[in-house]
Parts: C-alpha cells; structure tokens; sequence
DNA sequence: CGTGTCGTACTACATGTGTAGTAGAAACGC
DNA sequence: GCGTTTCTACTACACATGTAGTACGACACG
C-alpha cells in the first residue's frame, strides 16, 4: 500500500467543503456552493475554486455529466481525523495520546462519566474483536 | 482582556519554534538555530527569520542585547493546545471532546486502563462526579 | 589596523489558501 | 431565435509559510 490518504491535512474551510462532499455522496458545484453559502456566506466561484484546487491534490474526485461537475470524496472523515488526529498528538503532545486525553480533562471538555462509559464501549469491543 | 492569546493556531515548524522556547526561556537565535538545524537541518537565517515572523505575530517577544536577539514565548504551551485541541475539535468532531476521545480509543491510541487512571486523576482533582 | 567571522536585516521565491471577478459556453424561457 | 440565466475555466491578488541568500555593520584575533 503506497501510503496515499495518509497525511491528509486540511484547512478548517477545506474540511467545511469536504463535510458537505461525506453527507451527500456526490454533489454537484452548486450543491457544495449553496450549503457553504448558507454557512459561511462564501460566492459559488470561491466554492468551485476550492473543489478545484481538492480535486487537483488528490482528496476529491471529479465527474463531469452534462456541464455539471459533480465531486465525490476520496478520503473518508475518519481518514482526515487519523491523519489530523495524528499530526497534532505528534506536534503538541509528544506523540502520547494520553496526555490529550488528559488535557481535555484538565479543560474540562470532558465529564468522569464520559471516560467511564468509553472505557466500557472499549471492553465490549474489544470483546467480540478478540484482539 | 481583550481575547488576545485567543486562536493560536500554529504550523508544525513553528511548534518546533516555540518548544526551544519553552524549554529554554529566552534563548538567542543562534541557540534556537542549533537546535533546529540538529533537529531538521534547517539554516541559521531560515531560523532568524521565523524568529521574526513570529514576533511580527505576536506570540514571541523580542529583547536586544548587544548584537544579538533574545526570544522569549509570549503564549504558552497549554495556550496552543488549548486552541488547537479547539479547533480540531470544532472542526471535526463537531466540538465533542467526547468522539475525540472515542476516536482514539477506536484507533487503539489509548488502552482501557489509560481510561481508568485518567477518570480516576480527574475525581482527585475536581472531588466532584459528572452527569 | 586589517580581515575574517558572526549576527541581523532585508530580499527572494515557490507553494498553499481564502476569496472572488470575468469571460465564454450551454441551456432555458418565451 | 434571442435574451437571460447558469456553469465552468481562467485569472487575480493578498497573505502565510518554508526555505534561504546576500549585504552590511560589529567584533575579535593576530
């Protein structure tokens, strides 16, 4: 496997963009541009733009029908969250996934229930992968 | 207080920047510069210059002494997680700390007694219980 | 003193990003 | 058919970032 969709950051508008691409399955420019200017207020040629410059790096795939273009994701939320996920336990936290755990505690993002219930869901999956 | 060390969202290298900083309280460029060019070959001069860049941003302060330049961080490392965590968070884990946590629970980043000791550290410090 | 060295200031340049305008083609409404 | 609307393609431009070269002043060494 060439590592292909690993390294997959992206820009907090890229991934507005990309959010609408993941809901929808297959949406045309317009599609993209109508939700992006519904929430952030941006032109349909900025939002063509940006599908553009994600279908030139690889992230997007594009389908042409008619003179619409429509545009389909390559890398999968869950790809951009490892990938970012990744980047920013390596940059800020020495790599230890811990010590972000540890900061959302102290930030209080997150309640004792919540871990309490997490490390439950971890057992039962872990029980039926049998890893 | 004018929301000031608000949004510091910084690239990798500038992380890198920063960490001599932390570690080091006001180092000069040379010695911010060796550091770097051990780390990741980069050149006194690219060093000096994201030195001043930073500066210009507000997040380094900058004292002369003589010919050479002092650099101190003007925000700390919890002010850049704090803010990075938040963006990552909003911007792809629609602000739940909780999916993030999830998240690498499913990654296997964390192990469930990770969890335990975690939830554990957090009623020692809070003395309260959650929901 | 003269000369190399050191350090900073300034300039440079490619690439990515945010944002959009304009031009030209295609389809639609009458 | 012709004007109007709709789309895409191309161009533009400012700003950030990664990376470094060059120039010039200050210093130290012999």
């Amino acid at each position: 496997m060439a590592g292909k969709k690993q390294d997959v950051a992206l820009s907090d508008l890229q991934i507005a963009v990309m959010r609408v691409l993941w809901e929808r399955g297959e949406p045309s420019t317009a599609d993209v541009a109508e939700v992006l200017a519904a929430e952030r207020g941006l032109k349909h040629t900025t939002v063509a733009t940006l599908l553009t410059r994600l279908e030139k790096r690889g992230v997007v795939a594009m389908r042409r029908d008619g003179r619409q273009l429509y545009y389909r994701a390559l890398v999968s939320e869950p790809d951009v969250r490892r990938s970012m996920v990744a980047d920013l336990l390596s940059s800020l936290f020495g790599g230890d996934a811990r010590a972000l755990v540890s900061h959302l505690v102290d930030e209080s993002e997150i309640a004792p229930g919540d871990l309490d219930r997490l490390r439950k869901r971890l057992k039962a999956a872990a029980g039926e992968d049998g890893t």
